[in-house]
RNA sequence: GUGAACGUAGCUCAGUUGGUAGAGCACUGGGUUGUGGCCCCAGCGGUCGCGGGUUCAAGUCCCGUCGUUCACCCCA
């Protein structure tokens, strides 16, 4: 025998028994985009590399070290998607949307790969579900995202949930507290872990990022980025927060919630779920209005956010919610005799064309045994194919929940009630 | 990339101080010859993750490796 082969690690079958309620929380998903007034966009599953770092930017832990980038037969660097949004903007730009009325509200569902260690809520390749709003940089339009997102949430019934925000600032005012953080650092530096003192350097913000007991202390007693906002910027928070206080959501203001990509301004969210261990973040986002030009793009604000299909998954699951599971055929037909087969066989085509989901054996079981798949199958209705049957041209159709039986021609089967007529 | 635990039938697991594998569920057939979901009986099904080592003998001990899980890290 050959040497099995499984799926490569922090990889998973999606099995059938998995769909029905991943096809629901998509579907309920996109029924709140379209509520919205956003569209589907589709990108390809990579992109040139170049669309990464210089989208994601070059500092972040998602260019420097989870990248699935490989070189293409014709010597180009091509990256699988590690995030949904530098993707949709490059779209954007290609096909000129900023000629059409502003803002320009896309969606998406789409697999995103990351060179990661898996964990529960953590894979190599997950999905996720996103909006972009691209053209406006109205602090509404934030609000309008986030509570957005809440909607989301709140058709799938997930409750629980904690939504934190903060402003990262604009080109304006960010460099001025980066100077002050990185000089603050600087005075600290023995009291930072080795990978902080890199950061410290090249990108003081992402020492947010840090969970060492001496970093969080030197950052406890750092300057604040809330005090080193412009005016502008700090008008737009201030908006912003109005926003969620109009749609009634909660929200607590974290600043020291810095995000995994380098193309936020201004505002950042997250939304956390205390059901999900130590991979908390369901979904998050924020505004990118510096995204379009930095890669070649006309000057344009955006703002959206991606949630986790999977980690959606996982807290619906340990909440214990009522989930939707698989479709049973509405008839389950048995031919009695080898010599029904024929006609069941008949029978099943006619049926489908009609637009009955039909199943039947295939495995010459005994009239017993395709009872038993009849009943397992979760059919209302068994159709009885028998000797009496083939001679005089009926059907004995069983209502498999009552329990109750009758005869009738083979041509009226199709007028029985539903849920007969359920595909 | 780092640390810890785990890795036995399709699934969930048991396997005693090392003596060449078991249960439940699932699957197939049967329980007197035209009828299911319950019950009973039988059957199918395992290179004990993989590779080395110790031993007369290893699922059981040791090392390595791969994978899973949890944490760090990062994010969805």
């Amino acid at each position: 025998m050959a040497e099995p082969v499984s799926a490569p690690k922090g990889t998973y079958d999606i099995l059938p028994a998995d769909q029905p309620v991943r096809r629901w929380v998509i579907a309920r998903a996109e029924a709140v985009f379209h509520r919205y007034g956003y569209a589907r966009i589709d990108t390809p599953t990579f992109e040139e590399t170049r669309l990464f770092t210089r989208g994601v930017g070059e500092s972040t832990d998602i260019v420097r070290k989870e990248m699935y980038t490989f070189e293409d037969l014709g010597g180009r660097s091509m990256t699988l998607r590690p995030e949904g949004t530098a993707p949709v903007a490059r779209a954007y730009v290609e096909h000129g949307m900023h000629t059409l009325p502003q803002p320009v509200k896309l969606y998406y569902h789409s697999p995103m790969f990351r060179y990661e260690s898996p964990q529960s809520g953590r894979y190599r390749q997950h999905h996720q579900l996103g909006v972009e709003a691209f053209g406006s940089d109205s602090p509404e339009l934030d609000a309008e995202v986030i509570g957005l997102l809440a909607a989301v949430y709140a058709e799938l019934g997930l409750s629980g949930l904690e939504l934190r925000i903060n402003s990262m600032g604009c080109r304006e005012c960010r460099p001025g507290y980066s100077a002050v953080l990185r000089t603050f650092l600087a005075e600290h530096d023995d009291e930072l872990c080795p990978e902080c003192r890199e950061r410290a350097r090249l990108n003081p913000l992402r020492t947010y990022d840090c969970k060492a007991a001496g970093c969080k202390a030197v950052l406890q007693t750092a300057p604040r980025l809330p005090d080193h906002l412009c005016p502008a910027c700090a008008e737009h928070h201030d908006r912003v927060q109005g926003g969620l206080r109009v749609q009634g959501i909660e929200f607590t203001a974290d600043h020291t919630l810095v995000r995994g990509m380098d193309y936020y301004t201004r505002t950042t969210f997250e939304y956390q779920s205390s059901l999900l261990g130590a991979q908390s973040g369901v979904g998050g986002g924020g505004r990118y209005d510096d995204l379009v030009s930095a890669i070649g793009g006309p000057p344009t604000p955006g703002v959206g956010f991606g949630t986790g299909v999977e980690r959606i998954l996982l807290a619906l699951s340990r909440s214990g919610a009522d989930l939707p599971e698989s479709r049973p055929p509405a008839v389950y037909l048995v031919a009695q005799t080898a010599e029904a087969r024929g006609t069941v066989f008949e029978l099943a085509h006619s049926l489908r064309s009609r637009g009955v989901a039909v199943e039947l054996d295939y495995m010459a079981r005994s009239m017993k045994g395709q009872m038993k798949q009849a009943g397992r199958s979760g059919a209302r209705y068994a159709f009885i194919v028998g000797e009496q049957e083939l001679a005089d041209g009926t059907v004995t159709v069983r209502d498999l929940a009552e329990g109750t039986e009758r005869r009738m021609p083979r041509e009226e089967t199709v007028g029985l009630p539903a849920p007969f007529q359920v595909a």
